[in-house]
RNA sequence: AGGACUAUAGCUCAGUUGGUUAGAGCGCUACCUUGACAUGGUAGAGGUCCCCAGUUCGAAUCUGGGUAGUCCUACCA
């Protein structure tokens, strides 16, 4: 074994071999275990969230599988419609051509073709993590099954009147000219301008003077609105004004959803172009004006001057044309919410379109009770709150996008556009009766991805068809997911497959936080502080870092600042961690309820905690191969510190299964670092030298080292094997067959069970009055400078007769851990020399000073210690003064303050006489 | 405008039902290449548990009110 453990050949030759085995596949058993992967986008690659999510799973697969379990884990990928698109789109730009250029056809064959090319990035990737995924039954959102799901699926719900078709305002992409749903916009506060235009009345005496935040839109405008109490405007009711710049006259109407408050307390009224206007318009029967094409640039229904010009020109002209008119009253600053499309960027306008919509309305009753009876469980609980407060809200679901890349709507159209839903135009003609010469067309239209995706956990499974992996594996046990997609995905999910098949698609939803990066801000290409969780596992140059971050970067100037900023984070590029270091980190930081920085320094510690690891096995198989290690029949003989760490390990072993039960994998990552660096190899492999080191040690006594060395090690490994693949697989296959273990591989090994032998109380007692000796020695050669190679001679006094057995017990640990050349018991009435002093409960540890100790300093080093004890004893005497703690503490709090009280009192008392005789020498 | 979450060592984070000397890793200081490991060992320094009030014998922990930050939902032109 090399003396560092090297993580990058042992990753690549263990997933191999396991997936060649088919380990990933379920193997039976009972009861069943499954998760869903979330599927990534096929096109995409990874990133640092994955990597968490991959990682949580991958434990909870591996757990679940050592434990027996008939698990699965469905692996898949997804079509993700626009991005996958928009990726092609830019590509044949970039080639100088065009969607459009190339046809509907070419266009799809297209991005199947990039689908083919890229599609494999992710799913190596995945594999890099260690990701103990099915491959055997990978799928893909847009693969004939799933396709003959989704197809299905929209039947059925047209049938029974859930899938509708309507014209309505919906937010409209005119970049990507498609509609998108209400998920898709998002809305932030940008700077902007109030513009107070002059809006003459009919008749010829005043005007009334209206505020936007969109000039341009006032091309559509259908009326002027003010509330039916304002006593302003009151006589103005049922007027008309002269809509400047078009030549129309509009109405003046009353409607309570003007805010009298708010700018000048008219409101111009667009119907076609606000969501809000829309309600007044149809309130009102008022004319719906469409002044824009599909790309958001003034349409023919406006005056000829305007058209042609996109929305940003067409503000600045009509800004213009209002103020040389006169009608411009005044501009002011004003913040306001733009809605942008989450793909595209650009500022989603409201556009009447015909569109397909799921009535989620009446899904959402059963969903919203599967949580509240507790079918569906959050954790944390609280997400439970926003999941409800969507759920009951609820707008209908836009279905319908103007793409061409995804699941092709199953609907016809006749001339006389009549609409006729079913499997193929064959099976619409004669489900209907269409005559031969009846021309029928296929909506144009593709379904969102997310239709498909909610179809997810039982579509892979095989629906419609009822098969045995669905009886078996539906419903899923947990969905690993991210908060930001509870609306987009988990409630949708949850309202079809309810419906669909009257089941629930899991019963857990486990909701892990966002990963971010070390200064809290969330990763994204264009701040360029994006980490890819491969370059951490196999480690980056600082020149390729650089050049990864700011390759394909819009803006020049955003692309120096990022690579100032990266050189400044990572002056020698990253270190090759490895998958085991990097998932131990996403554990550690994984605590519920919290997002992650990603620290550096926290994956460096876990990459020296595998080398620990790695060397503490380096140290076992040492001194156990080609040795009897205790597996056959000979005679064993256990030591204290033998059954001092097996019951540790039990302990850890409880821990570890209790945290995983509740998700808490910090918790659980957090007792095994501690088990196996402080006290495994801290203490136990320390305490294991004596022995085996030892000529006088019989065979037994050795037997039983070695087996407990080993036993506890192969133990350790399985515990930690979820956690850890590749380091524990690796030393497992060498250390098992010592520890008189078979099987191919730690995968399928069973999980530790904490026993139910109860805990071994004196061993571990034992074994921490061991400690305090030790650390009391340790200290004074701390403080003292003393080198760790240089033996002392120790004498202890004081203590009881207990004390006096542990000492004989445990004379050569001492001896050994503490470097000791001698340990002798201060007679009674015996002088002491001068010494340094250390406590142990009662029991006082002279390190004779002669030649070694610097009187001064054990002086101030004492006087250090008594002020921390005093301290401590005034607190408690000040607790134990006060009556009431006394008489309403329960009594066992009370004699535990009492007693450290009077051990406290004891060990001044002792260091004080001590210091005293110091000061005389 | 509603709602959620967070605030503990210089940094990243634990702290379960109120009772610990408030912990870990990184960083820092000192000493040390001792026969698993310098990606290491030993020892040490470092905290007004955001602020105020309350409940309690006792509060990092419970209650109320603030402050700061992050995020979600809905939005008035």
């Amino acid at each position: 074994m090399d003396k560092t453990f090297q993580p990058a050949d042992i990753e690549s030759r263990w997933y191999e071999e396991w997936e060649a085995k088919n380990y990933f596949a379920p193997r039976g058993g009972e009861p069943a275990y499954s998760i869903m992967i979330p599927p990534p986008n096929v096109t995409g690659s990874l990133h640092m969230g994955h990597g968490f999510q991959e990682a949580i799973m991958d434990t909870l697969i591996r757990y679940h599988r050592m434990r027996g379990h008939n698990t699965l884990w469905q692996v898949g990928t997804d079509h993700a419609g626009i991005a996958t698109q928009m990726v092609v789109e830019r590509q044949l730009e970039a080639a100088g051509s065009s969607r459009v250029e190339l046809g509907r056809e070419a266009f799809v064959d297209k991005v199947w073709q990039w689908k083919e090319e890229s599609g494999g990035t992710i799913t190596r990737q995945l594999r890099r993590l260690g990701s103990s995924l099915d491959w055997s039954r990978e799928r893909f959102t847009m693969d004939p099954g799933m396709s003959a799901a989704v197809q299905e699926v929209f039947i059925r719900l047209y049938r029974e009147g859930l899938i509708y078709r309507g014209q309505r305002l919906v937010n409209w992409d005119p970049a990507l000219h498609t509609a998108i749903s209400d998920l898709e916009v998002i809305s932030e506060e940008e700077q902007g301008h109030l513009w107070h235009f002059r809006y003459p009345l009919v008749g010829g005496e005043g005007h009334l003077t209206v505020a936007t935040t969109r000039p341009e839109t006032m091309l559509g405008d259908s009326a002027v609105a003010v509330h039916p109490d304002d006593e302003r405007y009151r006589h103005l009711i049922g007027r008309s004004v002269h809509l400047p710049l078009t030549g129309r006259e509009i109405p003046v109407i009353a409607d309570d959803y003007v805010d009298r408050e708010f700018g000048t307390g008219c409101l111009k009224i667009t119907p076609a172009h606000d969501f809000n206007d829309y309600d007044v318009g149809k309130r009102h029967g008022l004319p719906l004006v469409n002044i824009f094409t599909d790309s958001a640039e003034i349409s023919a229904a406006a005056p000829e001057a305007y058209r042609g010009l996109d929305r940003d020109s067409a503000r600045k002209r009509i800004v213009a044309d209002m103020e040389s008119a006169g009608l411009l009253d005044k501009v002011e600053d004003h913040t306001l919410k733009v809605p942008r499309g989450d793909r595209s960027g650009v500022i989603i306008e409201p556009y009447l379109t015909d569109q397909w919509y799921v009535d989620a309305r009446a899904l959402a009753g059963p969903a919203i009770k599967a949580v509240e009876n507790g079918d569906i469980r959050f954790v944390p609980r609280q997400w439970e709150n926003t999941y409800f407060a969507w759920m009951r809200d609820i707008q209908d679901w836009c279905i319908s996008r103007q793409l061409w890349w995804g699941h092709r709507i199953p609907a016809w159209y006749d001339d006389a556009g009549n609409v006729y839903v079913g499997d193929s135009e064959q099976a619409v003609r004669e489900a209907h009766e269409l005559a031969a010469d009846v021309a029928l067309q296929q909506d144009q239209d593709v379904l969102d991805t997310w239709f498909s995706s909610a179809l997810w956990t039982f579509a892979t499974l095989g629906w419609p068809e009822e098969t045995d992996d669905l009886a078996t594996f539906h419903p899923s046990s947990v969905l690993v997911t991210g908060f930001d997609i509870i609306f987009f995905w988990v409630a949708r999910m949850i309202m079809m497959t309810l419906h669909l098949r009257d089941e629930v698609p899991f019963h857990t939803v486990y909701v892990h936080g966002l990963v971010r990066d070390a200064e809290g801000q969330k990763m994204s290409k264009s701040k360029g502080n994006v980490l890819d969780p491969i370059d951490l596992i196999d480690g980056i140059d600082l020149e390729s870092l650089v050049a990864k971050r700011t390759a394909g970067m819009m803006q020049p100037q955003l692309a120096a600042r990022i690579e100032k900023a990266t050189r400044k984070q990572f002056p020698d590029g990253i270190a090759a961690y490895g998958t085991d270091a990097l998932r131990f980190t996403y554990y550690s930081l994984a605590s519920t309820g919290r997002d992650i920085k990603f620290d550096l320094g926290r994956i460096e510690g876990y990459r020296n905690f595998c080398n620990k690891i790695w060397n503490a096995a380096r140290y076992v198989l040492m001194n156990a191969e080609g040795e009897d290690a205790g597996a056959g029949s000979g005679e064993v003989e256990l030591s204290l510190a033998d059954r001092w760490i097996t019951d540790l390990l039990d302990a850890t072993t409880r821990t570890v299964t209790e945290a995983l039960a509740s998700y808490r994998l910090d918790l659980a990552s957090q007792a095994l670092y501690e088990f196996i660096w402080n006290e495994y190899c801290d203490w136990y492999l320390e305490l294991s030298k004596p022995v085996l080191w030892d000529e006088a040690a019989s065979a037994a006594q050795k037997r039983g080292t070695r087996r407990t060395l080993v036993g506890v090690l192969e133990a350790t490994l399985r515990l930690l094997h979820p956690f850890m693949p590749f380091i524990t697989e690796e030393i497992w296959q060498a250390v098992a067959p010592l520890a008189g273990k078979g099987g191919a591989t730690i995968m399928l090994a069973p999980y530790p069970e904490a026993g139910s032998t109860p805990a071994d109380k004196e061993a571990a007692a034992d074994i921490e009055w061991l400690k305090a000796v030790i650390v009391g020695v340790r200290n004074i050669r701390g403080e003292m400078n003393i080198p760790p190679g240089r033996e002392l001679p120790v004498l202890l006094a004081g203590g009881d007769e207990r004390d006096r057995v542990r000492l004989k017990q445990n004379s050569q640990y001492l001896k050994k851990l503490a470097k000791l050349r001698g340990i002798d018991w201060l007679q009674a009435g015996e002088e002491a020399p001068a010494a340094a002093t250390a406590l142990a409960g009662d029991l006082e540890i002279l390190v004779p000073m002669a030649g070694l100790i610097d009187k001064d300093a054990e002086v101030s080093r004492l006087t250090r210690e008594i002020g921390k004890l005093e301290q401590d004893l005034s607190r408690i005497g000040k607790k134990l003064d006060n009556k009431s703690f006394v008489d309403k503490a329960p009594t066992d709090v009370v004699a535990r303050e009492q007693e450290k009280y009077r051990a406290q009192q004891q060990a001044v008392t002792t260091l004080k006489e001590q210091l005293v005789r110091i000061r005389q020498m």
